[in-house]
DNA sequence: ACGGTGAACCAAGCGAATAT
DNA sequence: ATATTCGCTTGGTTCACCGT
């Protein structure tokens, strides 16, 4: 019932309201959950209850902590050129022994992975690393048949989404690989899903608390940094009361841009209705004009 | 036929927010 | 300050589906 781009849309729509922050301690509020079912229903055409969704979500974290299993506490790990988990056959093996479900991970690695590590990772998520994996078309090419035209605005969400924030972490970042960001999207997304993998896997295996937690520490110090540009941008986008280029768009564009007072107080409001209302109020456009 | 897998459901328990 | 309520987590179970 669940096609893989369902779950990655779903879990984007968990980010942004955490964004928006709609989410406290992993719960969603009123607000955020009509969003959510709002937004899905717009985007495949399908009314799903909140219930499911929450019942999604715990089969999301699941799979997610599955495959942590594998990859924490472990060192050595190895990955070929495409970034595949690239260990012999003994070391699966000897892997599948202590945990028989490490097995579906050798040739299959989680789809979305790169979502649920900010969905269900420990600590501030800020864009990251350029994660463009989108694992699973050949799956989802043999289910999932009629809805397939319409996912189109799960690619936009993800083009506006996956712009690199990496501030001062850079330095000490962690692969070589993390950087490249998406060419070829259509064509190589096994070889992508692959490298997300690894990069999961990199980070858990090397000090990425002490990397997130310095960007925590970051953030912490340096408003402008929760209250960037790109953050009142993402939840300006969010809002499905907002036309994409109409003028009160364009209006919060530039208001939002001018200065991080104005971000501030955009990011105060805790609902989207509000968020609108002080646009528009901002900006003097309607958001019927 | 069988085992693996994911969705759904359930019971207990916990944390946080709210009411008393 | 304590009690209540609510929703989520956790762990477990059942069921249907799929590939072997």
């Amino acid at each position: 019932t669940w096609s893989d781009e369902q779950t990655r849309f779903f879990l984007q729509l968990r980010l942004d309201e955490n964004l928006k922050g709609n989410i406290r301690k992993q719960m969603v509020n009123e607000a955020g959950r009509q969003a959510i079912v709002d937004k899905f229903y717009e985007a495949f055409g399908i009314k799903i209850p909140w219930r499911k969704f929450g019942i999604k979500y715990n089969t999301c974290k699941k799979q997610y902590e599955s495959f942590k299993k594998l990859t924490r506490n472990r060192t050595g790990l190895g990955f070929d050129s495409t970034g595949f988990i690239n260990m012999s056959e003994d070391w699966w093996n000897e892997r599948c022994k202590e945990w028989p479900g490490a097995r579906k991970f050798k040739d299959k690695p989680v789809a979305n992975m790169d979502l649920m590590e900010k969905v269900f990772g420990t600590v501030y998520i800020s864009g990251g690393e350029g994660w463009s994996a989108q694992q699973g078309e050949d799956v989802l090419d043999t289910k999932h048949s009629e809805h397939d035209d319409e996912i189109d605005g799960e690619d936009d969400a993800e083009s506006r989404r996956d712009i690199p924030t990496e501030e001062a972490v850079g330095s000490k970042n962690v692969g070589p690989s993390s950087s490249r960001s998406k060419v070829n999207k259509k064509r190589s997304r096994a070889v992508q899903a692959g490298q997300a993998v690894a990069d999961v896997i990199r980070e858990s295996v090397e000090s990425r608390d002490k990397i997130l937690s310095h960007k925590n520490h970051l953030i912490e110090n340096h408003p402008e940094f929760s209250c960037s540009e790109l953050r009142a941008m993402e939840v300006l986008h969010s809002l499905p009361a907002i036309r994409m280029w109409s003028p009160l768009y364009k209006a919060s564009i530039n208001h939002v841009k001018q200065d991080a007072a104005n971000r501030q107080t955009f990011l105060f409001y805790g609902d989207d209705e509000n968020r609108v209302l002080y646009l528009e109020y901002a900006t003097g456009e309607s958001r019927d004009a």
